[in-house]
DNA sequence: TTGCGACTCCTTACAACGTAAAGTAACCTT
DNA sequence: AAGGTTACTTTACGTTGTAAGGAGTCGCAA
């Protein structure tokens, strides 16, 4: 099921995530921690360990309890939120034009496809949370940003900008969770594709019959690059090709109107 | 986070999602319950209270425990499998192409947007799972089918359906939980929205000029249709237009090659 | 008819989870 | 030195998925 973000108390989550806290009157001991060292540590244990990660988890690597990190954080639905927001403070901010709106969109989701596969629990975290973060903001900013060199109203833009999004978004997903299935049992891709696709056509065994389409787009293929595994050649060209298409809509707006 | 799903046993999931159960020479007492039965019931629950639900509950709604589903389906995985494709039952598995594939395309696109509706449970089922069940394979079927009339080659016409799928999904996803997360507190998309706006603006007032390209997409906006809430206005809107704009795309991969 | 084995379903139990409650000890302020 | 505030721990509760074992039911062979 999907982490749930944004669903704590709202003005507590937007302090953190804006670091709005204001600096009190301090008494009592030091505190050991910090928010950011959580952050980090969380991020860390997802990065290792999936989405899955537990508040005990995240505890023990720092040395604490997981009752500890109550005392800088409200609950594991605010930790998500922060550590989403922070993970994206590693993309940049913003792109040059130079070479025109097509290709520094490209460049953008070519960072995002990059940054999904080093955080893959990112893309577990629900798609459509309210933009909450900084730096979640920024990342957007800078999609927008190039996106308004297009000249198109913000009318058509908001379309693009949600298209773009979900698109690399929905892109990077098919090769991190596959990476994720086939990691977790220790198999490669293909033999974790082969060991269904043996068994889909021993029960089922006239499917190419069945969905003559599907069968018809799967075997159009382009020799595979021997250097790189089973799915991410697939996923690659897919996610080239759907974003060619995509821009080529976009530059149809442009030149049209 | 995500529900994993084809994790489980790969050949008792496959054998369950198309019905490749032999009928066996039978001793014992009669069943009480069948596959298709748990199936629905957990539909039901999921329904009305979303992708969290828990074998005891759907247990409860056909009078039984936990355990006794444990008989039929190997694990909670295999469940959320055999749900998502039978949902997807509910949809067409092909589309008139008189009017042509845009308008065939638009059609399958709505016809999918009006299912994650009716069951936005199955968008917190991981997007990327591998296709696995009969009418999960039927979908994709009916939109290849439509987009192989454009005469497109199936290495293109792979990234356009991801493409589109992707769009489609994420689109959905952006109204379902917004929606869910406002229906959870009771709250209108309205006040929900409002009070996370007014708390960032409280503590970041000048975050207009911070990321002034979102705010100039924000500000452009459509007059609003009193009928439909705050945020189906906005979703509505993007959503017809990011389709326009990546169908555009394809129009523009037909017309030139 | 009488078992026997297969089968459904239940009870009990366990480990893991998020986190509430209450306690202990460290530290600043007065 | 006292008192209040804070960091962190221990313990505990309610939920979760599901393993293990047992009770009862039925079909079939002897």
């Amino acid at each position: 099921m999907v982490v749930y973000a944004g669903q704590g108390d709202p003005r507590r989550s937007i302090e953190l995530l804006w670091r709005a806290s204001v600096a009190e009157k301090r008494s009592g001991p030091k505190p050991g921690l910090s928010v950011d060292a959580i952050v980090d540590a969380a991020i860390a244990v997802a990065d290792e360990h999936g989405m899955a990660f537990s508040m005990r988890a995240v505890g023990e690597r720092l040395g604490r309890t997981a009752m500890a990190l109550y005392t800088y954080v409200p609950g594991k639905n605010e930790l998500v939120d922060l550590m989403y927001d922070r993970a994206m403070a590693e993309l940049p901010t913003s792109y040059e034009l130079d070479d025109g709106w097509r290709a520094a969109v490209t460049r953008w989701a070519n960072d995002m496809w990059e940054f999904y596969g080093r955080h893959p629990w990112v893309l577990q975290v629900s798609q459509a949370r309210p933009v909450l973060g900084p730096h979640e903001f920024a990342v957007i900013e800078a999609l927008a940003a190039i996106l308004v060199a297009t000249g198109l109203p913000g009318r058509e833009l908001r379309g693009i900008v949600g298209a773009v999004n979900y698109f690399v978004r929905g892109a990077a997903q098919t090769v991190a969770e596959a990476r994720a299935a086939g990691g977790a049992t220790g198999e490669a891709d293909e033999e974790w594709w082969y060991a269904r696709s043996a068994v889909l056509l021993e029960i089922e065994p006239d499917l190419e019959k069945k969905f003559p389409m599907l069968h018809l787009l799967e075997n159009d293929r382009e020799p595979i690059d021997p250097e790189l595994p089973y799915l991410e050649n697939d996923a690659v060209e897919n996610f080239r090709g759907g974003l060619k298409v995509l821009l080529d809509g976009v530059e149809g707006a442009v030149a049209k109107p």
